[in-house]
RNA sequence: GCCGAUGUAGCUCAGCUGGCUAGAGCAGCUGAUUUGUAAUCAGCAGGUCGUGGGUUCGAGUCCCUCCAUCGGCUCCA
C-alpha cells in the first residue's frame, strides 16, 4: 500500500501501482470525469501513471494553469496528428502551449500553408479529438529516438535528440501518431470538444534569423463549445480598445504616408492629453530632485562613438547627416544618455554635489525594422521620459530605490497595478553582445536585483535582456490583447561614464568616477499613451481627459449663458468646450457621449434663468440640476480623487 | 527584414462565379427647423476601387510587381 496526501493535507491509502485516474475515481466520478493533469510529489505526472510510492499529489482540472497547459499541450498534439493525415512530407519541428493556446512549428517544405488551409485542418483535428485516442507515455533510448526521426527524414527532431540526455528520453503515442515529448497529457483527445486554429505565421527554427523558417499554426481549444464562442467575444471586445482605433475615434494622434512611417502626428487632443502627463511627472520630478535639462535633436557622430552606440546600432539606423563642411557629419539622435553625459562634463563636481539628476523629454529617432512597427507603442520618433542620475557608488543603492518609488507612483496614478517587474541580465553564452567588464557588469546586476528584492517586487529574472551598456529593471505592461510591452524602464550603467571618462572629486582630494542611473518612468509617451488608452478604452482618468466638461446649449439661444458658464468652469482650471451648433440636443448629448466627455453640462431655458447647470456624467446618466459653484466642487473632488501627490 | 492575411468616398462597410455612368450609412456642405438628456428633415457634393504592369472585346472583380496596414517571427540603444 502506498499512502497519498492532498493539498488540503488529507491523506488516502491505495494499493501500490494504482492510477492517478483511479484515485480520482476513489474522490469523486464527477473529478475523475474533469482531472486533466497532475502533480506527482512535485513532478507532472500522466493521468494514467501508476502511483509506486508515497507521496503528495495534486490534481488539476480546466480551472487550474496546469490543467489548461496539458489541455493545449495535448491539443498541440492532436494539431500535429492533423497537420501529418493531411500534409504527409511536412516536418514537424515543436509544438508547445502558450499563455492562451498552443502552437505547432511546422516545416512544409517548398509548400505553403495559408489561413484558407486552416479550416480542413480543424475538420481533421475534430475527426481526431473525438475518437478519444488516449495518450501514452513511453520511454526510448537515445539510439531508438534517433533512429525513429532519421528514417522518418526529420532532422529538426534529430537536432532536439542529440541535445538531451540518453535516458531521459521519452515519447508520446496516441492513435498511429508519435511525438517526441516530455509528457503532462490530458487522459484522452475526447476532452477536446473545440478548436479554433486562429492564425498562420512565419517563425525562424530555434528564433534564430539565420535558420530555416518554419511555418506556425496557432490554436486554442477548449472543453466546451461555449467556451470557444466566448474567447472569440473576448477577441472582439480587445479589438474595440485597440489604441490606434481609439487613437483615432478620439482625434488624438494619426500618421502620414507624406511625413513618414512610424512618425505619429500628436493632434490637439492628444497633445493636450500629453502635456497633461509630461507636467504630472515634471511636479514629482521637481518633489525628487532632479532638473530639466533641454539638449538638440543631433549630435556629432564622435559623440556616439564615444559612447559606443555608433558602432552597436550605426548601420541599421537612420543614416548619417552630411554638412557643408567636408568631413563634418550628424546624426539623429537614437537616445539622451550622451547628450547627458556631455551636460554632466561642462564642468567639475565635488561629491558634496552629487546626485546630479538630469531630466529630459527626450525625442529620439531610431529606424526600426519596417515590420515591427506598430501604431504608437513601436515608432521610429518617439519622446522619452528620460533622465540619468549621476551618483557616487556609495548613492546608487539609495537612488535606484528612490526611482522604483517614482516608477511605483506613475503606474499608481494611473492604475497600472497589474504590470510584471522584470530584472534584464546578460546572456552568460553571448559576451560579445555586451561592453564594459565583467567586475562592473556583477555590481550593476547585484545591485538592481538588491533593490527590487527590497522594494519588494514580485519580479522575474530574463537572461540575455539586458541593454549592450548595462543590466536594466523593467516594468511590463499588457496591451488590450495581452501582448507585454516595456513601459518603465530603470538602468544601471558603469560604462558611459568610463567612455565620456566622468569624474567628480572625492572627500579623498582625488578623482572618482561616478555611476549613472538611466531611467524613464513612462517609457515612452508614445506607448505609454497607447497602453493607457488599451488600459481605460479611451476613459482617461478626470485630470488627464483633454476635455473635462462639454457644455450643450439646447437651443442657439442659449450660448451667451453657456459662454458664461464657461469662463467661470475656466477659472477653475476645469477644461470645457461650449457646443452650440444647430442641432437637437440629443444629437449633442448621443457625440459628447461617444466622444467619452466625463461630464456634459446641459443648458437651456431653465438654466439660464436660474443661473444653474443641469449635469450629465458619461455613462451614467442624468445627475439633475445644481448650482455651477456645486458642480465645480463636485468635479473638483473627483479631480483630487483620481490623483495623489508624491511624497519624496 | 521574413511568413500569412487585408487594402473600394474622411470613417464603417456592400459590390455573387469579370459585363452598361461603382452603392449605402455616418461625417461634410446648403436650406428648413431653435430643439430638454444617446441620431430632426430635405437637397447637394464626395471615389482614376493602394501603386505599377499584364491577361481579356471588357478588370473593383483574374495574374504578377511594389507600397501600406493587420496577426506573428526576428529585432528593440
Amino acid at each position: 500500500m502506498i499512502e497519498v496526501k492532498f493539498p488540503d493535507s488529507s491523506t488516502r491509502s491505495y494499493a501500490k501501482g494504482t492510477t492517478v485516474l483511479d484515485v480520482a475515481k476513489d474522490i469523486s466520478e464527477g473529478l475523475a470525469r474533469n482531472v486533466l493533469s497532475a502533480k506527482f510529489n512535485n513532478q507532472t505526472v500522466e493521468t494514467a501513471s501508476p502511483l509506486q510510492e508515497d507521496g503528495d499529489l495534486q490534481l488539476y482540472t480546466w480551472n487550474d494553469t496546469p490543467g489548461k497547459t496539458a489541455f493545449w499541450h495535448s491539443s498541440a498534439h492532436v494539431l500535429a496528428q492533423s497537420i501529418l493525415a493531411l500534409y504527409p512530407e511536412a516536418k514537424l519541428t515543436i509544438g508547445p502551449a502558450i499563455e492562451n493556446g498552443f502552437y505547432y512549428d511546422v516545416d512544409f517544405g517548398s509548400e505553403s500553408l495559408s489561413e484558407k488551409d486552416l479550416v480542413s485542418l480543424e475538420k481533421k483535428f475534430i475527426e481526431f479529438s473525438r475518437q478519444k485516442f488516449e495518450f501514452k507515455m513511453r520511454a526510448a533510448s537515445k539510439q531508438e529516438a534517433l533512429d525513429f526521426y532519421k528514417k522518418e527524414g526529420n532532422p529538426y527532431k534529430v537536432e532536439l535528440i542529440e541535445n538531451l540526455e540518453d535516458g531521459t528520453i521519452t515519447f508520446c503515442d496516441h492513435a498511429d501518431f508519435t511525438d517526441l515529448c516530455r509528457g503532462g497529457h490530458i487522459p484522452n483527445t475526447g476532452f477536446i470538444k473545440a478548436i479554433k486554429l486562429l492564425s498562420v505565421a512565419g517563425a525562424y527554427w530555434r528564433g534564430d534569423e539565420k535558420n530555416n523558417q518554419l511555418t506556425r499554426i496557432y490554436g486554442i481549444s477548449f472543453p466546451k463549445q461555449k467556451e470557444l464562442t466566448e474567447y472569440i467575444e473576448l477577441l472582439e471586445e480587445a479589438k474595440k480598445r485597440d489604441h490606434r482605433k481609439l487613437g483615432k475615434e478620439l482625434e488624438l494622434f494619426t500618421f502620414s504616408k507624406k511625413v513618414g512611417l512610424g512618425l505619429p502626428l500628436w493632434l490637439p487632443k492628444g497633445a493636450a492629453l500629453r502635456e497633461r502627463l509630461e507636467d504630472f511627472l515634471k511636479v514629482a520630478q521637481k518633489k525628487a530632485g532632479y532638473e530639466q535639462v533641454i539638449t538638440p535633436h543631433i549630435g556629432s557622430k564622435e559623440l556616439y562613438m564615444t559612447s559606443g552606440h555608433y558602432e552597436k546600432y550605426g548601420e541599421d539606423s537612420f543614416q548619417p547627416i552630411e554638412t557643408p563642411s567636408e568631413g563634418e557629419t550628424f546624426l539623429l539622435k537614437p537616445m539622451n544618455c550622451p547628450h547627458h553625459c556631455e551636460i554632466y562634463n561642462s564642468r567639475p563636481w565635488s561629491y558634496k554635489e552629487l546626485p546630479k539628476r538630469f531630466a529630459e523629454f527626450g525625442t529620439v529617432y531610431r529606424y526600426e525594422q519596417s515590420g515591427e512597427l506598430h501604431g504608437l507603442t513601436r515608432v521610429r520618433g518617439f519622446t522619452q521620459d528620460d533622465a540619468h542620475i549621476f551618483c557616487t557608488p556609495y548613492q546608487l543603492d539609495q537612488e535606484f530605490k528612490n526611482v522604483i518609488d517614482l516608477v511605483l507612483y506613475v503606474f499608481g496614478s494611473l492604475g497600472f497595478d497589474n504590470f510584471e517587474a522584470q530584472v534584464s541580465i546578460r546572456d552568460p553564452k553571448k559576451p560579445e553582445k555586451y561592453i564594459g567588464n565583467t567586475k562592473n557588469w556583477e555590481l550593476a546586476e547585484a545591485a538592481i536585483i538588491s533593490a527590487a528584492k527590497e522594494k519588494k517586487l514580485n519580479f522575474v529574472i530574463e537572461e540575455g535582456e539586458a541593454a549592450f551598456y548595462g543590466p536594466k529593471l523593467d516594468f511590463m505592461v499588457k496591451d488590450a490583447l495581452g501582448r507585454k510591452w516595456q513601459l518603465g524602464t530603470i538602468q544601471v550603467d558603469y560604462n558611459l561614464p568610463e567612455r565620456f571618462d566622468l569624474n567628480y572629486k572625492g572627500s579623498d582630494n582625488e578623482l572618482h568616477r561616478p555611476v549613472m542611473i538611466h531611467r524613464a518612468p513612462f517609457g515612452s509617451l508614445e506607448r505609454f499613451v497607447a497602453i493607457l488608452l488599451e488600459h481605460t478604452g479611451g476613459n482617461f482618468p478626470l485630470w488627464l481627459s483633454p476635455n473635462q466638461v462639454s457644455i450643450l446649449c439646447v437651443s442657439e439661444k442659449h450660448e451667451k449663458y453657456a459662454k458664461k458658464v464657461l469662463s467661470f468652469l475656466e477659472n477653475h482650471e476645469i477644461r470645457a468646450f461650449i457646443d452650440n451648433r444647430n442641432e437637437t440636443i440629443g444629437k449633442k448629448i448621443r457625440e459628447a457621449e461617444m466622444s467619452k466627455v466625463p461630464f456634459m453640462l446641459i443648458i437651456g431655458e431653465k438654466e439660464a434663468e436660474s443661473d444653474n447647470v443641469s449635469v450629465r456624467k458619461h455613462h451614467e446618466g442624468d445627475m439633475g440640476v445644481m448650482e455651477t459653484k456645486s458642480f465645480v466642487e463636485i468635479i473638483n473632488k473627483e479631480i483630487s480623487k483620481s490623483i495623489s501627490n508624491f511624497e519624496y
